[in-house]
DNA sequence: CAGTGCCTCTGGATCGATACAGTACGCCGT
DNA sequence: ACGGCGTACTGTATCGATCCAGAGGCACTG
């Protein structure tokens, strides 16, 4: 049988608590004492206080479970959330605390709440799910501290995120101001089926998932205000936050007649996937095409992408702090960060 | 206070293990004091039974630890490392387990082991760790299953990996066999300081990192074979695994005389890099320098580079299952995967 | 009607630690 | 000699569940 606390203090001759403080509080023993029993404790190939018994116990896990949607496989993918998860990594790592990355599933019923309800942990990170998702009940009953990046109404967790729709109202007015009329959209999450290809969007309210409602909400009202009818605007759904899924759904674009002027996309990744079936048709971003992204990942940096800047480690590092220890006001529990409109190359005037 | 099973048995009238029972052996009770149990302990906002204790009874945790070097933000960086992680989180999903990702400081002996001996898990996976780490140490006196890439005397960690040496003589005999009697071989940890710039190894033996060790033994042998000594082999230390770090150790070979005929990376990240530094100059790859990777991540396909295929996903997958239920048999505990010398464009006949 | 077996449920022991009140003891001042 | 005080250590209760031997009820059998 491996060694307990018990089999040392047993060894030692002394009390449980004695050999329990050795380990957790060495202040609260001679220094003689202690010696003599961490020597013990090693004889007996004993490797300190059973983590799960401690956890229990002392009411602290010393991780925070991270949710993710199915495949863990996007999150590693995807150049935003690898950001995020640095972010969220450093100040766990400051906390003395791990990450635990726990899949979601979105059919299962079972296997999608059950994470929720088994992880050992001190608080949850939600990264992005859709408003009917079984887990974001089961968070609110498990009664830790959560973090999320989207604004739930009548839930407890904490916010830390950026203005959405503030952000795409500035894309929208850039690209109106450059003259476009005729736009269109292209996003990962409009439809629950996971295909990519146009879909109609009677209003931006209809979308499932937080963040692609509010940016579809924000071009939505950038477009109204410059006079821009929200139906005249193309919606393309990707199957995957992937840059051939951004060129595929580009190519739907782009071959119809009347062509748009300009396309703005819900993410980098996917931007750069619109702009190669741009370039592949002969037409020259920022002038023929004007072609915006979301993130400001590195990569749109290196090809010249107009496109919105969101702090994404630091969202990561200021989610791990509000876990870490949440402050009782609740007002100190909504951390919005700031985003700037980057303009480079692939956004220019709209062609005559 | 939060409710507890006992909470729930008192309002229903049941026994605690009833309640208990009705959560994790529905087959233990009739299905309509199941249904009133579920009711009450939704009206007392009881979430299910707490993990931790459970945990602790059932002694099983519910996630495997996974060790990395410091900073986490490396692991998500890496294309290979990446690919590793999938295949690991695919059988870790089924298995119904979390992925607990674990820290290790390189300084702070405090903080290098901590993790190891505080992490609620059912077992380890180790990444990739020098030979004298401490926290090797930690993992065999915690006594739980471990499974690392690399192997290490003594140890009783199962194994999944590949034959990195006899990878690395393949490619090493690809380049002999071209002519090449001029080599250089660039890699991350053939130095404890972290910086880049040209050291001596006098036997790849000396490297702390089994990885690289084997990788160089293989280079060596291979070169031993073609008459190649291996004091004239220049070696060339990056202080990170990245593309523009195999860019600048390039840039201390190529500007050298006599400048080598062919560069081998021991990543492919770094040999996409020393490619940089290769086109920079003028030259071309596999005529003027010939370049060899290792790994086969996406981007050597896209580039043309000649590299070592190694199965990424299924390593972490395997390590994986085998963590999950270790074998018994010592003898399943070691599984080692096949790699392929896959020779593209950038590797040709040494210039006369 | 006693005997047998199944189904449902109970209660105490247990997992391995930590918290905290309490005891033993040495040392000081008067 | 004795009260007062600080240090070093002990012992019991507790964290919140699961395991398991066994009790009670009920139907079925001979």
């Amino acid at each position: 049988m491996r060694p307990t606390l018990q089999t040392v203090a047993d060894a030692v001759g002394v009390s449980r608590s004695t050999v329990s403080n050795a380990y957790s509080r060495p202040d609260q023993l001679s220094a003689d004492l202690r010696d003599r029993i961490l020597t013990a404790a090693a004889g007996l190939g004993y490797a300190g206080p059973d983590p799960t018994a401690r956890s229990l116990r002392r009411r602290r896990a010393g991780a925070i479970g991270v949710l993710f949607t199915a495949k863990l496989s996007y999150a590693f993918t995807d150049p935003y959330a690898v950001q995020f998860l640095r972010g969220l990594a450093s100040s766990a790592e400051q906390g003395r605390t791990g990450l635990l990355l726990l899949p979601l599933s979105m059919d299962d019923e079972e296997a999608a709440v059950a994470p929720v309800n088994d992880a050992v942990v001190d608080g949850f990170c939600v990264y992005c799910l859709p408003d009917w998702h079984p887990a974001l009940a089961a968070l609110e009953a498990r009664g830790l501290p959560v973090v999320a990046g989207q604004k739930r109404p009548g839930s407890q967790a904490s916010f830390v995120g950026i203005d959405e729709a503030a952000a795409t109202r500035a894309a929208g007015e850039h690209l109106v101001a450059l003259g476009h009329r005729r736009l269109a959209v292209v996003g990962e999450y409009f439809t629950v089926a996971q295909s990519t290809g146009p879909v109609t969007i009677k209003s931006p309210g209809d979308v499932a998932y937080y963040t692609d409602r509010e940016r579809l909400r924000g071009y939505q009202e950038a477009l109204a205000e410059g006079g821009v009818p929200w139906s005249s605007v193309a919606t393309v759904n990707v199957a995957r936050n992937g840059r051939a899924e951004g060129a595929a759904a580009a190519a739907y674009l782009l071959d119809r007649a009347p062509r748009p002027t300009a396309i703005a996309a819900l993410s980098d990744i996917l931007a750069l996937g619109v702009l190669d079936a741009v370039r592949a048709r002969g037409l020259r971003p920022g002038h023929d095409v004007s072609v915006v992204g979301f993130d400001d990942i590195p990569d749109a940096t290196t090809e010249g992408l107009t496109t919105v800047h969101q702090p994404a480690a630091e969202r990561g590092r200021r989610s791990g702090l509000l876990l870490l220890d949440p402050p009782t006001d609740p007002a100190d529990r909504s951390v919005v960060l700031p985003t700037t409109l980057v303009v480079r190359a692939t956004s220019g005037p709209a062609p005559s």
